[in-house]
DNA sequence: ATACGTCCGTTCGCTGGCGTACAGAGCGAC
DNA sequence: GTCGCTCTGTACGCCAGCGAACGGACGTAT
């Protein structure tokens, strides 16, 4: 279930783009569809196609021995799915994952090298977006190492409402589970004492934020760093 | 106190580069001084140098709310410090304090901005680096997260023991508890462990590695894996 | 020799999260 | 309506690591 409705849903970094080379990139095409649990890119897979989010929202994922795993990153229409390939490797060193349904530009590899190689606003952009993706990675480190499952859920949530454009989402404790690399038990306990204060309702899979002041409250000050990050970095 | 000494110590990433663009990079020049406890960059601050170590080694630390703070990452030999530069943002999100005292290369950021603009492989080798960073980062956040405090310690001092080329360095175990984000005494239990198994010895701060091949054992998978990444990816 | 600072060892109670297991509740298919 | 599946709630024992504190050992300076 996609959700809200926004007028103009454009990626960010696009937009950023000096609109020939934003032609060049995108061309005639049109978006394509990002179905909910599809995986865009394996972990040391090459990788063929980036995408430029427009909704919705890609988790990307390390994978661990046994069943451990972790969310070390999300993508939405402030990012772009594929940063490695700016660095001249296009091996994905993570799982890319579609978890909220949504479209995105896709664009392929050899063409976005062309493009990169003839403009340098394009690289300088793109290079930038890298920087800030490195930062919340080290923000992404110490929330996994010292903050409460609680906190870290609040989070998650605020982060993936900016980059889905919506309040309301589908995740089941399971899979926040997975992301937050923590049981789905410990979960369940955070995300109820969320919804007993009101701050979010959830339902069978069916997340609603309903009061986002009051989550960036219980969140951890990652989430104020993040986006203070992205502000000034990409501003 | 420095420690071991191999014939000839060069940074790996200066050694991979054209003989050319390496005597443009470094010229003249001579190599300075790393001094124990130094910081070479403040998180949020200018870059003004970057460093290309020879020998010693220098930590990459992320502060967190209150005294919490994490190392996420360690340069020496194989690598440079700085690489925000190469993304064309000369802000450091880390800090970087020097943790084994040695020599580096360093260049100041301007000379090295020209430089990379007009050599495609300077660009090609640092890029790479930073995409061996970047997994080494999640991988480091999957550590911090999952491993016991002795599987990481024992990782930490083989990668120390790699970027310094020293089975022996300067370590207490406070310091140790600040770079893995845990207590001194978690340290103590863990290198106590390892000491009476005969895989370290250490007294005062001063840590040797007796049997890297037990280490090794003891150390949780990251180790081989990022040993692994960077032999692929900077082959 | 003494005094002080650094470094390491050990202990105690506490707790957040783990692994596991089971039970109810909603929803769709038939 | 009933069955089966998915999703959520709760409970129990367990443990790694936490915070805090104290004591001893070693070096170095005076």
């Amino acid at each position: 279930m996609p959700t809200t409705k926004r007028p103009p849903p454009d990626n960010l970094l696009l937009a950023a783009l000096p609109v020939e080379v934003r032609r060049r990139l995108i061309g005639e095409s049109a978006p394509v569809e990002l179905n909910f649990a599809e995986t865009l890119h394996e972990s040391g897979d090459t990788i063929r196609d980036v995408y430029f989010p427009l909704n919705g929202f890609i988790s990307l994922i390390t994978p661990a021995d046994g069943r451990a795993q972790l969310e070390v990153g999300l993508v939405g229409s402030e990012g772009m799915l594929g940063v490695s390939v700016i660095l001249g490797v296009d091996t994905s060193p993570l799982r890319a994952l579609v978890q909220g349904t949504g479209t995105a530009w896709r664009v392929d590899v050899a063409h976005l090298s062309r493009v990169l190689e003839d403009s340098g606003p394009a690289r300088a952009l793109l290079n930038r977006y890298l920087y800030v993706l490195l930062t919340q990675l080290t923000q992404s480190a110490i929330c996994t190492r010292f903050h409460l499952v609680e906190a870290r859920l609040a989070r998650w949530l605020l982060m993936t409402r900016d980059r889905a454009r919506a309040n309301r989402f589908h995740v089941t404790h399971e899979f926040l589970a997975y992301m937050l690399g923590v049981r789905r038990v410990g979960v369940t306990s955070a995300a109820s004492a969320l919804q007993k204060r009101k701050l979010i309702h959830y339902a069978r899979g069916d997340i609603s934020i309903l009061n986002s002041r009051g989550l960036a409250a219980a969140a951890c000050k990652c989430y104020a760093a993040d986006r203070k990050t992205y502000a000034r970095i990409m501003a």
